[in-house]
DNA sequence: AACTATTTATAAGA
DNA sequence: TTCTTATAAATAGTT
């Protein structure tokens, strides 16, 4: 698409590699644009260049949050990542815990936080990792 | 780019609408895998058809989580929902400390427990809903 | 699902 | 680097 034919390969020339970049990704935007616009659809498109520089589009009619939020509906993989915001509740769950079991306790509330301690364990064997991907159906949408 | 040009406005057309959707899509697919290669770039791209069907593209040297975690640390904003996986730790947290206030404490535990009520309070004050957006920079990576 | 006239993207050059 | 332009690639309308 150019005045020479190229092979897909990495470009080994840092400048040409980033040149290349910037007009792709300029391109790639545009058809992000476009599809949304002609076809009605929701594109989430996030580019990181091999500097770190990031850029983003996002449909105008929707947000990357809810696009996430459909992709995990749909693919059945899960996206959210426990280890960051939940580690603070989950530490704080612990040491709550261990201060019950310092309490002295009367039977009813007892057996009140064994059956919490039932749960809590349960839960931890569902996510015993940060991230746990399930595929919970073979992919139908392949056609459309 | 083909036999007339078009005006980017949605396509009425249903059947129509359909059919670039499938000709566009295979052509922003193509180019993301290109640009990744070419350029060493790191791509997530998700599409939902106006149908509700999904695809998706993502770099072979990443992952959509990995893309999500390094979006979140450049962009600042919070992807993460506290709504879905956290709130079963949040609920669990809300009873244990109910449990505690049950119990009959000594002095020093119900030191300890005031401290983390502290806690408790000042995190759920960071995260009053599910999503939190909140810019930690200005951008400055918009040339490159 | 193929075809092909055209438009669009872009590789190399200025 | 930004602009130009010859050429490759994508695709709109057709079959």
């Amino acid at each position: 698409m150019g005045r020479g034919k190229i092979e897909i390969k990495r470009i080994e020339h840092s400048s040409n590699r980033q040149v290349t970049y910037s007009k792709r990704r300029n391109g790639i935007m545009k058809k992000a644009k476009e599809i949304s616009v002609l076809c009605d659809a929701k594109v989430s498109l996030v580019i990181f260049a091999s500097s770190g520089k990031m850029h983003e589009y996002c449909s105008p009619s929707t947000t990357l949050v809810d696009i996430l939020d459909k992709y995990h509906k749909q693919s059945g993989k899960r996206l959210w990542d426990a280890k960051h915001e939940e580690k603070m509740l989950e530490d704080e769950n612990k040491h709550l815990n261990f201060m019950l079991h310092q309490q002295g306790m009367t039977m009813e509330s007892r057996e009140m936080e064994n059956g919490y301690q039932q749960r809590v364990r349960d839960y931890q064997h569902q996510m015993p990792f940060a991230f746990h991907v399930q595929p919970i159906q073979p992919n139908l949408q392949d056609r459309i």
